[in-house]
DNA sequence: GACAGCCTCCGACATGTGTCGTAGGGTCCG
DNA sequence: CGGACCCTACGACACATGTCGGAGGCTGTC
């Protein structure tokens, strides 16, 4: 039942970043792109996280060439809509607000990203027709 | 090395969460609680959880009574906070704007949750003395 | 055609997590 | 006192996760 995406463990997420910054890759690439990123790890254990997410169907592989070429089919921002979901599911029951204040208190955000934020709840207050 | 509650599994912050709730409690309290939020566990798995969060240092434990009473001693916020920072710093290598931003996109927010925003930023946007 | 070099598949194994059951020891009622 | 009842401590077990190693199959080059 449970979203694909909750269930991806740590290191397949570490994964599955290499591959969303490499768009598509060889095992071997998402591997390269680990040890720059100072994460040493054995070819086969890449393989073995590829190859589960690829069960997950998180992944997909195409295995028409010599070596497969794996794709993420979800992107950064689902998993990240999906984990958001979830922790405030769980921490306060569905209530964002919370979330986002302690988010905007406790980060700090540039005078850009301030302005982008003054932008949206320009809109959002506008869109707002009222609730109860 | 990984602070304690990054390693606190979903069903321990379950348990955790009907701590808090509670603020203090026994095993049996907790069940209960858990029980009437349709959690059916078993006496025994509940003290798992608890006893296992004892020893990574997430709850204190009360022995001078027959029944042990339970109480947390990380709270909601500080779990929220770090869950977020290591959510932000694996999915946007540490980039608050995005989540905050997705946060209010996709998440409706009532009209006083906004309106406590636009008071943040107001109070944000005067502290904040500029960067690049 | 033999060897080096990659690749994939399969299986293994330690730890962590979810979930109890049972044994053994107080408490309290009749 | 004896039994019902609740509590704790300990151990077990299956499945998930982190991490490989080795067997065996193409490829490309002398």
């Amino acid at each position: 039942m449970a979203s694909p995406t909750t269930d991806l463990s740590p290191s397949e997420l570490e994964v599955l970043r290499a591959l969303w910054d490499l768009k598509t890759g060889t095992v071997r690439d998402v591997l390269n792109l680990l040890n720059e990123r100072g994460r040493d790890l054995a070819y086969t254990t890449v393989q073995t996280f590829l190859a589960r997410m690829e069960q997950k169907g998180v992944v997909a592989c195409d295995r028409t060439g010599l070596a497969h070429v794996f794709k993420p089919l979800i992107s950064r921002e689902k998993i990240s809509r999906l984990r958001l979901r979830s922790l405030i599911d769980v921490l306060y029951d569905g209530a964002v607000g919370p979330v986002v204040l302690q988010l905007m208190q406790d980060e700090s955000l540039s005078t850009e990203e301030i302005a982008e934020l003054q932008r949206l709840i320009d809109r959002l207050g506008s869109t707002d027709g009222g609730e109860g």
